[in-house]
DNA sequence: CATCACGAAA
DNA sequence: ACTCCTTCGTGATG
């Protein structure tokens, strides 16, 4: 421990009391089981340690490259230290003179890029950067990048060419770029990018700048046989330019506008003077010089193409990707599209897009027509708006497909608030609302699973909505929450769907599995990744403090756990912790006075009621009604006397609550990195992100020395990736002081834990019954029974069917609490005022 | 037409 | 390395 304190204090880091409250010994999450239990748990000391990031940030402050690569005061769980412990022969690379104004370090041995965000073209670079490498980690001082055949083929799609990567590459490197790399960059761009899928009058079209490529193409057995044969001649033209499209929402949207209303041109230079309110100007600046010169470079080219079979875009796709390693890009273009009916449809001349959205839409119609990929936004930062935009920018018939019946709903309040949109022209498509479109071209909005799920057992109007929708021809496709969806399912909507081009929204490309891969060639490469760090320090999503907090065992858990034989019951024991249910109390309490809202998430749904019961909270799981979920959101976002809600999985997606401000995570499933960041997604949105000192809190609640502690570093992986730190806080200050501190007596908690392991063990037997005939039916009847109607019925199983009397119980309560709740409470808004002030202190002083 | 049970899918 | 919760669409019911 000793050296890990030295560690700390060698930063420079001043401890400070932490007045909040909470205070956080010195710790290391890496060191797992080496903690004393008495250094940790009673001790109260000044300190806080906020990881090892911190110190590694601090460190390359001050860093001399010599010492760079051999400090080893570093623990291993850095998030970049993997960097720094094998071989980097780009440090024998004699650095430029001028290394000092070029912030990247590039390592020959795997194509990754390190870059200094503190060097003064960092913004330049970074942009460059993102469009050709994927980001790995953005830390607060440096961020690593890897350049993949992915990447690059991203790169081409927007418009880069090879010299103008190898170019600045060169331009930002510190040392000579490797020859490799080069070569590298080189074999790669070779081949993607080159040709492009384009629907054209109805008529799709292989076409390239190149004609060679072309030729080799038609040579090749299953791309000839899927071309419709005119002549043996390709079809040659000139290239079309992005001469006069402009985006809606953006300055030139509004420039023309302006000019059009005067009759007079606009002046170029015009917006020098106008400063960028969300200070990205510089970043727009960059984008449009790009733009420029890539206009130039079209001037120059011509474009040739041969026609191909429209059923057999697929099998060209497939072939193209699979077997030549050409992907091709898929590009709509719009304004020469006479075919398709024209959409009456613009953005509101109020609405403006921020510079990052609009960054990722130039990235889309950057010449002039509309490519098709994947645009990824934390979420808050108007994901929604860049799909209705880019809608509003095609002006055809487009269509909009959500996971969920609700976030359909959401899509069609949006499109109603942000354009002029006639709302007979949104149609909405799910199973309880089939509307129809009355002109011939509209927006529809419908649920994945409308679309894909199979053929055959459809009600009749599903049936007859489905054919109109496959039946005619959609010029733009946006899949909101892309990475949701499993490729599947993907391919079944892009084959019945016929769009000129697909746009997919995401915060997170990340799951678990390798399916995300398969993204890319059906719906299109990344176009766009936002910086979350970035964002919300420029206040468009909330500042967020992230917190572990660590809970021990109390002795009779943790005897039981360590007998545990089912993973099932270690973790229902590691969830209802006493400690951690204390801990979970404590936070809600200290958090409800400072006027926030709280939201508690919990993935068992035992935990989940145990919790919320204990605790005197509504909660809201699966089973629970339409009506009385919509009750109690409606009672948490206005009524001050709700200022927490508990939620299962229900609220990982598709729940907009901006008035949350803090979440505290009880148990959670395994380590799923996306689960982690969604909800962190969450209090993003948070109403409130721009009042002076105002801060987000995320807390997981680990119990120590249980698998939790793993799976809660793997989730975190994510986000630390992202640029959040994490806190380690091992001891909440003057919870032993808090009065009514729920199972505080021996007795409580023995109570507490007979229940439990009835409870698992009642699961584990309605396990072997589901086995049996009688199914998971005859549990839910039984329940059913008991339980009577408002929604407040029991997962099948857990604890009901054995412990009867108390169960009837605190159902009834249940019931009681949320019925309460009913009438909202007014005058309200006032105390908010009052808290304002008092929670901006609070905010600094709990900030170290 | 509002609500519930069912089966499927992830 | 490990399991469940949730959600959707459909059809039945008063």
């Amino acid at each position: 421990m000793a050296p890990k304190r030295k560690a700390a204090a060698a930063t420079g880091r001043p401890s400070k009391r932490v007045a909040s409250g909470v205070s956080t010994p010195v710790s290391n999450k890496d060191s797992d089981g080496e903690y004393g239990e008495s250094e940790e748990l009673d001790v109260d000391v000044d300190q806080s340690d906020i990881e090892a990031k911190h110190k590694y940030d601090n460190a390359v402050k001050k860093f001399q490259p010599s010492t760079y690569a051999k400090d080893t005061a570093y623990p291993s769980g850095d998030p970049a230290s993997r960097l720094f412990k094998a071989k980097h022969d780009f440090f024998d690379e004699p650095l430029k003179p001028d290394h000092r104004l070029r912030p990247l370090w590039i390592d020959r041995e795997n194509g990754r890029v390190v870059l200094e965000t503190f060097s003064p073209s960092f913004k330049r670079a970074q942009n460059f950067l993102i469009n050709i490498a994927e980001p790995v980690s953005r830390t607060t001082n440096m961020h690593e990048y890897t350049i993949t055949p992915h990447s690059l083929f991203a790169a081409v799609s927007v418009g880069l060419t090879k010299d103008d990567i190898i170019k600045d590459l060169e331009l930002f490197s510190k040392t000579k770029v490797p020859e490799n790399i080069k070569q590298f960059v080189h074999q790669v761009t070779e081949s993607f990018g080159k040709v492009r899928l384009v629907l054209k009058h109805n008529k799709y079209f292989v076409e390239s700048n190149d004609a060679k490529v072309l030729q080799m193409l038609l040579r090749d057995e299953v791309i000839s046989q899927c071309r419709v044969q005119e002549s043996d001649e390709l079809v040659t033209e000139k290239a079309a330019k992005k001469g006069g499209l402009v985006i809606p929402g953006t300055k030139d949207a509004a420039g023309v506008r302006e000019a059009q209303a005067n009759q007079q041109p606009k002046r170029e230079d015009e917006e020098d003077d106008s400063e960028d309110e969300f200070g990205g100007r510089e970043a727009e600046k960059d984008m449009e010089e790009f733009l420029r010169e890539e206009e130039d470079d079209d001037d120059l080219d011509q474009v040739h193409s041969f026609e191909i079979d429209g059923e057999k875009i697929q099998q060209v796709q497939e072939h193209c990707n699979v077997k030549l390693n050409l992907p091709l890009t898929e590009e709509y273009d719009f304004r020469a599209d006479e075919v398709n009916a024209n959409l009456d449809i613009d953005l509101r001349p109020s609405v403006q897009i921020r510079y990052y959205q609009e960054h990722a839409l130039s990235k889309m119609f950057g010449n002039g027509r509309a490519r098709s990929g994947i645009i990824v936004l934390p979420c808050g930062a108007g994901k929604t708006l860049v799909g209705i935009t880019a809608a509003c920018t095609v002006k055809k018939s487009a269509i909009i497909l959500c996971t969920s019946a609700m976030s359909v709903v959401q899509w069609r309040e949006e499109f109603k608030k942000w354009s002029n949109i006639n709302p007979e022209d949104i149609a909405v498509f799910t199973s309880n609302e089939k509307q129809k479109l009355n002109h011939r071209a509209g927006i529809v909005i419908c649920t994945y699973s409308m679309v894909s799920s199979k053929e055959g057992k459809r009600a009749y109007d599903t049936k007859q909505v489905m054919d109109f929708i496959t039946g005619r021809e959609w010029g733009l496709m946006v899949l909101d929450e892309v990475h949701v969806v499993p490729a599947e399912m993907f391919r079944r909507v892009t084959e019945r769907v016929k769009t000129h081009s697909k746009l997919g929204l995401t915060a997170t490309l990340l799951r678990e599995d390798d399916k995300i891969k398969d993204l890319n060639f059906l719906i299109g490469p990344k176009l766009y990744e936002a910086n979350w760090l970035q964002l919300s320090e420029e206040g468009h999503i909330a500042r967020v403090q992230c917190a572990e907090v660590w809970c021990p065992m109390t002795t009779e858990f943790y005897s039981e756990y360590l007998q545990a034989k089912t993973t099932n019951k270690r973790s229902l024991l590691s969830t209802m912790n006493p400690r951690k249910f204390q801990a979970c109390q404590f936070l809600i309490d200290f958090h409800e006075r400072r006027g926030d809202k709280v939201i508690v998430f919990s993935d068992n749904v035992y935990a989940l009621e145990k919790y919320a019961t204990g605790l005197r909270k509504p909660y809201i799981y699966g089973d629970t009604g339409q009506r009385e979920r919509e009750m109690v959101l409606q009672n948490f976002q206005q009524n001050d006397a709700v200022s927490t809600i508990m939620l299962s999985k229900i609220g990982d997606t598709s729940l907009d609550l901006p008035e949350a401000t803090c979440l505290i995570q009880i148990s959670s499933h395994y380590g799923s990195r996306r689960q982690e960041a969604q909800r962190l997604g969450r209090i993003l949105r948070a109403k409130r992100r721009n009042d002076e000192g105002f801060n987000a809190f995320f807390y997981s609640l680990v119990s120590k020395d249980t698998n939790e502690m793993y799976y809660s570093s793997k989730r975190q992986a994510f986000l630390v990736d992202q640029g959040y730190a994490f806190k380690v806080i091992t001891h909440l200050n003057g919870i032993d002081r808090m009065p009514n501190l729920a199972f505080a007596t021996q007795q409580e908690r023995m109570t507490l834990l007979t229940d439990v392991l009835l409870a698992s063990e009642t699961a584990a037997e309605t396990e072997n019954i589901k086995d049996d005939l009688f199914g998971d039916n005859y549990a839910r009847k039984k329940n059913k029974g008991k339980g009577g109607r408002g929604g407040v019925k029991r997962q099948a199983g857990t604890l009901s069917s054995l412990a009867g009397g108390e169960d009837m119980a605190y159902l009834e309560y249940a019931k009681g609490r949320n019925k309460e709740l009913a009438k909202p409470r007014n005058a309200f808004f006032r105390k908010e005022d009052r808290n304002k002030e008092r929670r901006a202190k609070a905010n600094r002083e709990m900030l170290e």
